[in-house]
DNA sequence: GATCACATGTAAGAAGTTACATGATTCT
DNA sequence: AGAATCATGTAACTTCTTACATGTGATC
């Protein structure tokens, strides 16, 4: 039940989709939108490690004829840890500070939990960060600084950047909602 | 000429501010929304310790008549080393994977930078990140996973953050030069 | 024959997290 | 008197970064 690092949820999810070679998850790293993690092999191989020795991945044959490399899948143990990851609350915390892990869980949630559970999770993550947009409303109302100085402005951009990914869980619980037949609240 | 961990710009930023205890910059990191960082002890008494090994700060006197406590203020090498920070150049991996690296040095700037500079930093951060969202767009057109899935509307809040973040830079941009009496290029 | 892509690792060091540890002052 | 706040630190552990290190197979 420990915490692991967002790499080894990050890989796991990858690899429930398409196992792959240690040299493939990088070259998803260097070449997509999940580049938000390290492509380099200090990182990666060091997790692949951890994962394996705690049995949450294994081994399931070789790339091509390519010896050496391995193609690697998810457990049995690895895709519950994953959906034990993919399930739990979002909290105020991980909003302020973790938004991109939120989003990380979303992007491979469809592939493991029911549509009723990604329904609920926009619910939940456009409640928390419109709130969470409220409290940065309320700070920068009673906020030290002069308005117009580059604090304030930096402050307007978390609003606004907290506002748009509020209106983006609203649009796309609508949409998730209209492709999976699911009764509006 | 190395580069520093974040936590200790943001130090640096907070005490050329206004000379603070290690406490007080706990309780900054506590209840603003710089609460992106930790207020353990464990991460900002070691930055302190590093940032007056290396002289960049120094003590300032007493917090009030309490003994054992030290404001804190940076030295002149300490400011020296906060502007070369907040005048590097906005490469496109610090867009990907540090947006908020280069928010907490637009909320620090005009204290240190002349308006010009803050005026090029906008106009340079709405070109980069502008940029970013082209390339998101590009890959949402040729990726795979069929629409509609929650991999792909999570691909779909990284390019409506980031909008949101072009936007508020060009907006920024326009309030900055209107009160700053700055020419329209 | 050389270069690039595939492929996997290790070593040293820096930094952050969590937990522990201590003590003074102020408020109730 | 007890609790909360002010105040500073250390220790163990985990992780990441950067750099080093090696080797095969395919392409030009």
């Amino acid at each position: 039940m420990k915490r692991r690092p967002l790499l080894d949820y990050a890989i796991l999810g990858l690899l429930a989709q398409q196992p792959m070679t240690g040299y493939g998850l990088r070259r998803v790293f260097a070449s997509t939108p999940m580049g938000v993690f390290s492509d380099s092999p200090g990182s990666i191989y060091p997790a692949l490690a951890r994962l394996e020795r705690d049995r949450l991945i294994r081994s399931a044959g070789q790339s091509g004829a390519r010896q050496g490399s391995r193609l690697l899948e998810p457990t049995r143990a690895g895709l519950a840890t994953l959906r034990r990851w993919l399930s739990a609350k979002i909290t105020r915390e991980e909003v302020m500070r973790r938004i991109d892990e939120l989003l990380l869980r979303f992007a491979f949630m469809d592939r493991h939990l029911d549509a009723a559970s990604v329904d609920r999770f926009l619910g939940e993550l456009a409640g928390a960060v419109s709130t969470y947009v409220n409290e940065l409303r309320a700070f920068a109302r009673q906020a030290p600084g002069p308005p117009g100085s580059t604090g304030r402005l930096a402050l307007e951009h978390g609003i606004a950047a907290f506002r748009a990914t509020a209106q983006w869980a609203r649009r796309a619980r609508a949409a998730w909602r209209k492709s999976h037949a699911l009764a509006v609240s």
